[in-house]
Parts: C-alpha cells; sequence; structure tokens
DNA sequence: ATTGCCGCAATTTTT
DNA sequence: TTGCGGCAAT
C-alpha cells in the first residue's frame, strides 16, 4: 500500500475509509481525481471484488482517466470495474433491461438536434406557432420536468407548472411533453434525459430489477457530486438508500464549482446527502496542489463574494508566483492580436509549449476572432466544443441511414433520409405519412411499409417502396459484414458522394472530405482493440454500440492530449483541466456574467453561477493567469459597447499586473457624461467612442433637428447638416466627426441620442 | 417536386 | 455575421 505515502493526512482518510457513507468536499486542484483512484484501489486492495464498484462520472473523459489511474495502481483489476458517465453506464443497463420498460434493446438515443426537430413538427402539427413555441424553449421545459421526475400526466396537474407556461405564452406545453414522450415511444427512441427518466422508472417498476442491481453495486462512488440534478441523486438513492443496506456511497464534490444549475443540478443534493445518510463521514480538501499562491489568493476573493457555501478555505504552500495580468483592449480583434502576442511573449521567455496554453472563453461564437489571431502568427491551435463534427448535416445524413438501418422506428433518422438525396419524396408526401403514423399510433416506417395504404400518388409510393426495399437490403448485410463495411456499402448505394460534389465549391469538397473522415472514424471503431469503458462484457464492435459511442461522445472527449496546440474551449467545458498558463477572455460585463444572467429573474442566484464558473476558470491555471477583456465587440453583425466585467474588481489588485493596461481604461463603472467629457479629450479616440457607447440611449425622432449634435450607434459622434423628407419617412444628412465623413441617414431606422 | 432567393432570428453554458 | 425556414418560380 506504499500509494498510502504519496498522501496528505486528509486525503488518507478520505482514501481508507471503506464502509459507510463519505462526502468528500474537494476544492479545485486539491487531488480530488487521486483520492477517488486510490480509493478504488484501496477498495479492490481489501478484498473486495471489482465488478462491485461503481464509479460515475459526468464526462467520458473523466472516465477514461479515472480507468487509467487506477490501472496504475490496481493493475489489471482495473478493467473490472464498472465506469462511465451517468449517460453511458444507463443506457447500458436500459438496453439490457430494455424489454422491462416497453423498448427493444436497440433503440435510438436522440441527441439536442433530434428532439428539437421532433417537437417542432409536434408544435406544427397542431396548429402552434413554432416562433412562440420555440423549440429550444419548449426543450427546456420538458427536460426540466423529466428531471424533476414529472410525468406528462404530473405535469398536467402541476399547477405552478401550467401557470408558468400560461405566463411564458406557451399554455400548451403539457400537450406536447405528452406527445412527445408517445412519438419517442413509437420511434423507440429515448432523448438524452430519458436515459435517466428511464432508469429511474425501470428501477422503480420493477423489484427484481432494483434488487439484482442493489446486489450488484455494492461499492458506488459519484464524481462532480455538485453537479447531479434531482434525477440523478433519486436513482442513486434508489441503489443505495434501504433496509439493510450498507450505504457503501462516497460522493465527491465542490459547491464552489457547480456550474450546471441552468441544467438544473442542485447543490442541495449536497446538503441532502448529509441528512439523507446520517453517519456520513465528511472529508474537506483543502490543500491546492495546482496553482501559484496569487492565482490562489484571487480565487479566494471572488468566491467570497458568494452568500451561500460550504465553509472552506482553499490554501497552497506553492510561492507568490506571477501577478495576474489584465489586458485591455479597444475592439475584439484587437482584444485576440493582444493576447495572442502574449502568448509568443510567453512561449519565448519561460519555454511554455502550446499545449500548456488554453483560451477559454464564455460562448464558443467568441473562439472566431482567436482562431484568425492564432493562424497569423502560425501557432498551431485546437477548439473543442462548439459545432461538433457529428453536427454537420452531411455526417448526420450518413448516421441517419445508420441509425435507420439498426431501429427504423427512428423516426428522426428516417425522415432525415427517406428524401436525401432527392427520390421524389417531397415534404408534402412526408408530412402525409406523419399525420397518418401520428392517427394510427404507428412507427413512420411501418406506415412506409405498408404505403399502398396511404393514397399516395403512384409515383412517389414507388419510390417509398424502393426505399423501403433499400433499407431492407442493408439490413440484411448487418449480420455479416463489419459496421465500417456495411457504411461504406451504403454510402456507395445511395451515391450521397456523388450528390456532394454536385456544386463545384469549396465547401463542398469539405463535406465529402468530412464523409470520408466519418467513415475513416467508423473503421478505427471496428478496428482499434483500445479497452473500452465496459470491458467487463466482449468487446461491442457492433453498429449499434458505435451509434450509442457517437451520440454520447462530446469532442472533449476526442483526443485532448494529441498534439502541441493551444487549446480553445469554453469555461464550461475546462473544468476537470488544467493549465500552465491560462488565458481567460471577454471578462466583460454582459457576456462574463452574461447578458442571461443579468436579465434573469432571480439575478443573484444567475449572478453566483456566473461567478462560480468565473472561478472554475481562474483555478484552471498553474503558473500563468491573464485576464482580458475588450471595450466593443461584434455581437449578432453589430457592434456592442461594454464594460470590464464587475468580477475583475472584485479580485483585490494586490494580486492583479495592470502594467500592460492602457491607462485610460481604468473603468469606473458608473458614467457622468458632463465631468467625463473633459478627462475623455485626453484619451484615445476609439475609447473615447467606446466609452460613450457604453451609455448610448436612442433619442425619439422628434427631437432630431438642424444643427444637433447627436451620437449614432455605429458612426459615433456627428451634427446634423439638414433633414428632409416628411412625416416618418425623414432623411437627415449627418456629418460624423470620425472618418466616417458625411452620411445620409432614414430617421426612422437610425439609433440616433440627441445630446443636447 | 425542386431550386433558389429573401428575410429574420440568434448566442449562454452540455450529456 | 451566419444559418435556417418560408415562399415563389420553374
Amino acid at each position: 500500500m506504499s500509494y498510502l505515502n504519496e498522501l496528505n493526512e486528509v486525503q488518507r482518510q478520505a482514501v481508507t475509509h471503506i464502509d459507510g457513507p463519505a462526502l468528500i468536499i474537494a476544492g479545485p486542484g486539491s487531488g480530488k481525481t487521486r483520492v477517488l483512484t486510490y480509493r478504488i484501489a484501496h477498495l479492490i486492495d481489501s478484498g473486495i471484488a471489482p465488478w462491485s464498484v461503481l464509479t460515475l462520472t459526468f464526462t467520458n473523459k473523466a472516465a477514461k482517466e479515472m480507468k487509467e489511474r487506477i490501472a496504475n495502481v490496481a493493475g489489471k483489476n482495473a478493467g473490472k470495474i464498472w465506469a462511465g458517465t451517468f449517460h453511458s453506464v444507463f443506457a447500458r443497463i436500459l438496453r439490457v433491461e430494455a424489454s422491462k420498460i416497453g423498448y427493444p434493446s436497440d433503440f435510438t438515443i436522440y441527441d439536442s438536434k433530434d428532439t428539437k426537430s421532433a417537437i417542432t413538427e409536434l408544435v406544427k402539427a397542431h396548429g402552434l406557432d413554432p416562433k412562440l413555441y420555440n423549440a429550444s424553449a419548449v426543450y427546456n421545459r420538458i427536460s426540466l420536468a423529466k428531471n424533476s421526475l414529472i410525468s406528462p400526466k404530473a405535469y398536467f396537474e402541476d399547477v405552478n407548472r401550467l401557470l408558468e407556461d400560461k405566463q411564458n405564452k406557451m399554455p400548451y406545453i403539457y400537450k406536447i411533453y405528452e406527445l412527445y414522450v408517445g412519438k419517442c415511444k413509437r420511434s423507440a427512441a429515448m432523448d438524452f434525459d430519458d436515459l435517466l427518466y428511464q432508469m429511474y422508472q425501470l428501477l422503480e417498476n420493477n423489484p427484481d430489477v432494483l434488487s439484482k442491481y442493489r446486489e450488484k453495486f455494492k461499492y458506488i462512488l459519484v464524481d462532480e457530486f455538485q453537479d447531479t440534478n434531482l434525477l440523478q441523486y433519486s436513482i442513486i438513492k434508489k441503489l443505495v438508500s434501504y433496509d439493510g443496506s450498507s450505504n457503501n456511497i462516497c460522493v465527491v464534490g465542490d459547491d464552489a464549482q457547480s456550474i450546471y444549475a441552468f441544467r438544473g443540478a442542485t447543490i442541495q443534493n449536497i446538503l441532502n446527502f448529509e441528512k439523507d445518510f446520517p453517519g456520513i463521514e465528511v472529508f474537506k480538501l483543502e490543500q491546492n496542489y495546482r496553482s501559484t499562491n496569487y492565482i490562489i489568493q484571487a480565487a479566494n476573493d471572488i468566491i467570497a463574494k458568494n452568500s451561500k457555501q460550504i465553509k472552506k478555505t482553499i490554501f497552497t504552500d506553492k510561492k507568490e508566483g506571477e501577478l495576474i495580468r489584465v489586458i485591455n483592449a479597444i475592439t475584439d480583434t484587437e482584444e485576440a492580436r493582444q493576447v495572442v502576442n502574449m502568448i509568443v511573449e510567453q512561449k519565448n521567455r519561460y519555454h511554455i509549449s502550446n499545449d500548456d496554453i488554453a483560451i477559454l472563453y464564455r460562448t464558443n461564437a467568441q473562439s472566431r476572432v482567436f482562431e484568425e489571431a492564432l493562424k497569423s502568427k502560425r501557432i498551431p491551435y485546437k477548439i473543442y466544443g462548439g459545432t461538433s463534427f457529428y453536427d454537420r448535416k452531411e455526417v448526420k445524413d450518413v448516421l441517419g441511414y445508420l441509425r435507420a438501418v439498426v431501429n427504423p422506428k427512428d423516426e428522426e433518422a428516417l425522415k432525415r433520409i427517406l428524401n436525401y438525396p432527392t427520390r421524389g419524396i417531397g415534404p408534402t408526401s412526408i408530412s402525409k405519412l406523419l399525420k397518418i403514423a401520428t392517427e394510427e399510433k404507428l412507427s413512420l416506417w411501418t406506415i412506409c411499409e405498408n404505403v399502398h395504404h396511404a393514397s399516395l400518388p403512384k409515383r412517389t409510393e414507388n419510390a417509398i417502396k424502393q426505399f423501403v426495399q433499400m433499407i431492407k437490403l442493408f439490413q440484411k448485410r448487418i449480420a455479416n459484414s463489419t459496421a465500417y463495411e456495411l457504411a461504406k456499402y451504403i454510402v456507395k448505394m445511395t451515391e450521397i458522394i456523388l450528390d456532394l460534389k454536385k456544386p463545384r465549391t469549396i465547401e463542398a469538397q469539405n463535406r465529402v472530405e468530412n464523409v470520408t473522415e466519418l467513415l475513416d472514424g467508423i473503421k478505427s471503431f471496428v478496428e482499434d482493440d483500445e479497452v473500452d469503458e465496459f470491458s467487463t462484457n466482449i468487446e461491442d464492435k457492433s453498429l449499434q454500440s458505435y451509434l450509442q459511442n457517437v451520440v454520447l461522445l462530446t469532442d472533449l472527449d476526442k483526443d485532448l492530449e494529441e498534439e502541441t496546440r493551444v487549446k480553445l474551449m469554453s469555461v464550461h467545458s475546462s473544468k476537470g483541466l488544467e493549465f500552465k498558463s491560462v488565458f481567460i477572455v471577454g471578462v466583460e460585463e454582459n457576456l462574463f456574467p452574461s447578458m442571461m444572467a443579468l436579465k434573469s429573474k432571480d439575478i443573484n442566484a444567475a449572478v453566483d453561477e456566473e461567478r462560480r464558473l468565473f472561478y472554475v476558470a481562474v483555478t484552471r491555471a498553474e503558473q500563468f493567469l491573464t485576464l482580458s477583456y475588450s471595450t466593443s465587440r461584434y455581437r449578432f453583425g453589430n457592434m456592442t459597447y461594454n464594460t470590464s466585467s464587475r468580477f475583475l474588481e472584485e479580485i483585490s489588485s494586490k494580486y492583479l499586473d495592470l502594467s500592460t493596461q492602457n491607462k485610460t481604461a481604468k473603468v469606473s463603472q458608473t458614467y457622468n457624461k458632463k465631468n467625463t467629457m473633459d478627462k475623455l479629450s485626453t484619451m484615445s479616440k476609439p475609447y473615447v467612442k467606446a466609452k460613450m457607447m457604453a451609455n448610448f440611449k436612442a433619442s425619439p425622432i422628434s427631437m432630431a433637428s438642424v444643427g444637433c449634435e447627436i451620437l449614432h450607434q455605429r458612426f459615433g459622434n456627428g451634427k446634423i447638416i439638414s433633414i428632409d423628407g416628411d412625416g416618418s419617412n425623414k432623411v437627415a444628412t449627418i456629418f460624423f466627426e470620425d472618418e466616417v465623413g458625411e452620411k445620409r441617414i432614414m430617421l426612422k431606422f437610425a439609433k440616433i441620442q440627441v445630446l443636447e
């Protein structure tokens, strides 16, 4: 048990505690993964069967890392423990037990696009306005319901929910929810939430199944417990908490790093946990081994502003280290340029390699300018998250075929490929088929199989018959060809490549390459004998298993360690990672904290979550931390103006290095036009503009008259020279101070503020 | 049925 | 700015 020597006192206690419930509160960089893996190794060393240990994580990456590290300590037996994400472990179990809940074992998993498309269809079919009943909004409501264990029936009886929907002008969500559930069932499909929801129902309604898994999983560990929602917690509780149970559950989490409340996660689970499992032992890991002292102190400054939290003090015995650099810029492009310059400087001065560097942003949309800036300096980079490879249309189309072959009831897949490549089955025919399917409560596939009852034009009927034949042909091949061979065959037979090549553009070429890449991916899935996460079972190389992998895998899980490239990702994706040098960019009001948070009903809770997110971002850094913001940036195509983030102000200036900052940019949150005017004149022009724009407020047309000094949202300061036209069609000729010069602007559309 | 054009809405964050 | 959905022309 030599590994015990590598631990500090609290860590060792947490590792050697075996029986009964345990709660480990683990600050950032406190060796959480180490404790978890050693704990598992220790369990196995103590004679506990590896296959009775279940470890649940949030990301596949975390699961994989855990397995690898356990293997280092515990050797071969590590392969036999159950470790995976909530979603993948439950999907596995659900396939085995599918018949108990009325599903075939080869059910499809819908990703969020499939789900939204299904919802949009239902909304339209019921004559509701798709703009009002925005698919994402409806999906959110349904998702929230499922994650709170509210069935469609319970939803309809829930007065509060109905009232909320009414206030949001979507009173029929309950109906869509009900229909959506039916549609999924008929399509033999589960969405992400179903993997949890159905798992719960399975255990709830099948005592034999429940006791089987209670028997099986004697030791359960949950990582990132602060991010579990009610549903996940309920499943865990079902498995662990019962008469005669030894309550061998260990959860690890940090309330300060809870960043998924928007998805229904609640730190209430941590608080409840202490109540639900009396006799619980609590371990607090407070020593940070990751970051320098300045970074830790800054992080403490930030999180101290949050009112609700479990008390703990993060400390380190590392040196002060470098101060946190603050960069400010006038535009987003300029911000990117400066950040990249700083990267170059760090690389030269400290010999940091590309993969020790990460650029973290609040929203994926921010990545673009950094990409360009990195490109111009020839620094290799990789973007994680955002529009993933598997979200591309051409990729989804090919996958659609594969899905339909495995499970032809999969309505979303079928809809996608029924007329792709075009074969004369237009939208009119498809909606007719869908209508029949809904009325008869049958799957779309069944209707297609019996298309002669559908009274469609002969031509279309034949086209559908041919389509059905083709899919059946593919299905016959499943048994004696690999996933790769089949996929290749399908692509050939459907002439998808030919269709993609039609427009002779670069994008077309890219699309063809994407399809090829997809095929290569399938090939390596089939051929790779890398131990998969469920190596307890025979390696599953079936097409179905491939599809499940694809849908549950995210970009981040793929190959983070591969090359020496600068990494770009959202702060959310960065959770659990660490880098020598971290750049947090776009540290501005309305971006970080996000505008959504600032506009939310419960603004305090929302800003607290943003603050935790910022805390997570800051604590990713080991040695160097740089924060940057820009006073103006493009957003939906037009310029917006922002001030630096409140979070920046919350860090004591002791830890900040403001030397690189433009002196004029000491931003005061309150801006007073009168006495700032003089000061502004000494500042750089674009900055003056940015500053004034932050305060921009459009005036009514009636206030505009010849001679007025005005402020235009895009062109800045100007003076009205003349106004012509009448009524609401008045056109003003305005002379702008900046290079813009004279412009004729329709007052009806222009956003103009009259200054005096 | 298909193609192509126009107008509008979108950006939090993820399994 | 992009990307999607709706509509009109072929």
